[in-house]
DNA sequence: CGCGGAATTGAAAATACTCAAAATTAGTGG
DNA sequence: CCACTAATTTTGAGTATTTTCAATTCCGCG
């Protein structure tokens, strides 16, 4: 199963390599997903001018560990990214998965050091943002310091709607929520919102939903059996997103006790 | 049981109000915990001219609610929050119980709305900050600036602690992180650190950490009877904090399993 | 073809929950 | 200040969702 080719099929370079000439923000496709939304044509620019190089990051590959000074933000240009946590006791926790367009490192601000690590799940690419330059342009271009700040907001949003996740919801309903996460996501991307592939293992995703790889799995025979879903290895279609948003809400359920 | 009075009972009036003079940040006690960090005289003047009237929210009393529109962050001047979700099938998840020098509304800059519920849990007293004039004063006031980073980012990361305990800890060690958690935040505002009142319900607490009221119940009564702390209603003494501290980290386990 | 990692499936165990009742505490008004 | 009621907390017993442990299957890859 692939994904539904809408512009491109996602974790694929988007089609920005053709028209050379925009190779700066004003060129990528993540344009109004990323940092420099709303911005007009020269506050683009002088973005583009703080932004450092672009760097490509193989499949496993890490782009920052836990412990290492803090100069970067990293935009996503293409890909998928981890984020996971590791405690005194060696265990991790997965604190999200970041697709094209989020921004990586924002944890790190306060303690100039990065406090969890992010590890590649594809082949990717990101933008390189010296944090202090970006600080330099906040007090020329207002606009930018105004998304900024939008995103930072939105981060702590996320991870509030995570610890409501794990907080009070069974494992059946925090997986729906899951799925029609990455769902969404996918959809503000141009891509098919019912057709995509997971790039992370059920061990992750499992890790990061408080639950264990054999939940997952038997949460997705579940589901399967239940006509909500086709799986095929890490492809995913959804038969049934109404049903499913319903049970992601916690307005349905298919547990065993219904 | 009280609050060792340190410098004043936590819950209590700071000593303020003697000198009246100094009526903005510069003679407010959380100068050194709160937005005003590090800033210089002239900033800090600067900065109270953007700050909104004070407000007191009386106990129970809510500060702003789910989908009202954005217009102020608050500082907590003294007196402790809870700030919950409501989610579409009516239950709470606490996402934050806030004290002295914290800041609430930070989830709301994104969508010009509060997403969550702030409640007082003590008689409070907040600096109303009109967000738009603290935006304009960014621009003037650079390390305003780069503390208001710090502290979304110290935010961001505040939650994804909290989704480590909820992702992957049990019962007790939730509790022992929550416990040296207040312990740590009290002993940086000057009190003591062994001895405080929790100012939400066991209901709450359970709410926070992912467990039912019966199971914190059941934990109290454990600590207790492992000598770790002393309880009386609401007022609690830590005993053996070098313990409780392991157990935070999960180097020690009381668990009957052990 | 066979090795190894990942995923699935089954059975048993355990942590935490639910339900219920008792006990304690807080709030209210006489 | 005391008595009464309501709310919160504690405790107990039984239950259930999810975990753990184990074995098996699937699949990519040399």
């Amino acid at each position: 199963m692939q994904n539904a080719p809408a512009p491109s099929s996602p974790g694929t370079h988007p089609a920005v390599t053709i028209h050379a000439i925009k190779a700066g923000c004003a060129g990528c496709s993540m344009q109004q997903l990323c940092l420099p939304m709303g911005l007009d044509e020269d506050d683009m620019l002088r973005l583009d001018k703080v932004i450092g190089r672009r760097r490509r990051v193989a499949r496993d590959e890490r782009l920052y560990q836990m412990g290492q000074p803090f100069r970067n933000l990293y935009a996503i240009r293409f890909g998928h990214f981890k984020t996971f946590h590791v405690n005194a006791a060696g265990d991790e926790q997965i604190t999200g998965f970041q697709m094209a367009g989020e921004l990586l490192g924002m944890e790190a601000i306060s303690g100039e050091r990065y406090l969890c690590d992010a590890v590649a799940l594809d082949d990717c690419e990101v933008c390189e943002i010296p944090f202090s330059a970006l600080e330099g342009l906040f007090a020329q271009v207002p606009n930018l310091l105004r998304h900024f700040h939008r995103i930072m907001s939105q981060e702590i949003t996320r991870e509030q709607n995570v610890m409501l996740l794990l907080g009070n919801m069974r494992a059946e309903q925090r997986f729906a929520v899951f799925l029609v996460n990455l769902a969404a996501r996918y959809s503000a991307r141009g891509y098919s919102a019912t057709q995509f592939q997971l790039r992370m293992s059920r061990e992750d995703i499992g890790n990061y939903l408080g639950l264990t790889i054999e939940s997952i799995s038997r949460l997705l025979a579940r589901f399967k059996k239940l006509g909500l879903l086709s799986v095929e290895k890490r492809g995913i279609m959804l038969l049934d997103p109404v049903r499913l948003k319903a049970m992601a809400a916690g307005t349905t359920t298919c547990s065993p006790l219904s």
